[in-house]
DNA sequence: TTCCAGGCGTATC
DNA sequence: GATACGCATGGA
């Protein structure tokens, strides 16, 4: 990674880094993609801070962003210390997972809170992309950004009805509760082994192996960690009759984004042909 | 209209 | 432990 200072923006230069894969790939839901003169913009929020990001030719914007802002932030939450080129290369091994890095080897795994990755599983399941974006948007307008486990605690199914959430809205306050009494430390889960890890977080109602494993990929950077959701059961069907290569545990995490963005691209193209 | 969506809880065997 | 079914909501 290289950056410069220019006016009021940071400009960097980072291989493997595509900001549409990046942020439009189903693992954060509060970027929202803007029309402006530059290739892309997208504006988001890590916690409560707000970026607007350009990529334009060879180069990213970080917008109205400090130095120190883009170093103690932004650097940690898009990974930009991590090697994926070198990830790549390692999974490319497997000639399906070299297919999916090649058509999706710009994303990179979101460094994202622990709460809200937690908060936004839980709303993902069985449910669809724009709509979770719908009910994460809906809660974020109403606390003016995304409500801590104590505020959310406050709430109950009634007057969480403005987030036409559905059956979530309970498994939400669950885990609110659960977390602003004490009785569960998203922090401490983060920092357990993963078997350990997996097991407090299903302790929360609606959270079962696929969210749990999408709360420590998303949440708590555990690339170990491997959802299975429909999509990655078909991709394992379909591909890995025989087992998921092991040599890609390590970055099992990192391989189902790919794998994830692939799968549905060559669904969608056939439903296009259809 | 019916089907489905980055699943899970519950009942039943 | 495995399998079947309902679940809130809304887009296709």
């Amino acid at each position: 990674m290289k950056y410069i200072q220019k006016d009021n923006n940071i400009i960097v230069w980072q291989n493997d880094f595509n900001l549409n894969e990046t942020l439009d790939c189903g693992q954060a839901f509060r970027w929202e993609k803007i029309s402006t003169s530059f290739d892309c913009t997208y504006k988001g929020f890590y916690l409560n801070h707000p970026l607007t990001i350009s990529a334009k030719g060879d180069h990213f914007i970080f917008h109205d962003t400090s130095e120190q802002d883009f170093l103690n932030i932004w650097v940690n939450y898009f990974d930009f210390e991590t090697d994926y080129g070198k990830i790549k290369k390692l999974l490319s091994k497997d000639k399906t997972l070299a297919k999916a890095c090649e058509f999706a080897g710009g994303i990179r795994l979101l460094r994202q809170d622990k709460w809200e990755a937690l908060c936004s599983f839980i709303i993902s399941q069985n449910n669809n992309i724009p709509r979770i974006k719908g009910i994460i948007s809906r809660l974020c307008a109403h606390y003016q950004g995304f409500p801590s486990p104590q505020q959310l605690a406050l709430e109950n199914i009634d007057s969480l009805s403005f987030l036409r959430a559905g059956f979530r809205a309970k498994y939400l306050l669950d885990a609110s509760r659960r977390i602003a009494n004490g009785e569960l430390d998203l922090g401490e889960i983060a920092a357990m082994p993963i078997n350990d890890a997996r097991k407090a977080l299903m302790s929360i109602k609606g959270v079962g192996p696929k969210v749990a494993e999408c709360a420590l990929l998303y949440g708590m950077y555990r690339i170990e960690a491997f959802p299975i959701d429909v999509w990655i059961k078909r991709v394992l069907e379909q591909y890995y009759p025989n087992g998921f290569p092991e040599f890609a545990n390590e970055y099992a995490g990192i391989a189902q984004q790919y794998l994830f963005h692939y799968i549905r691209s060559l669904q969608k193209s056939t439903t296009q042909m259809a």
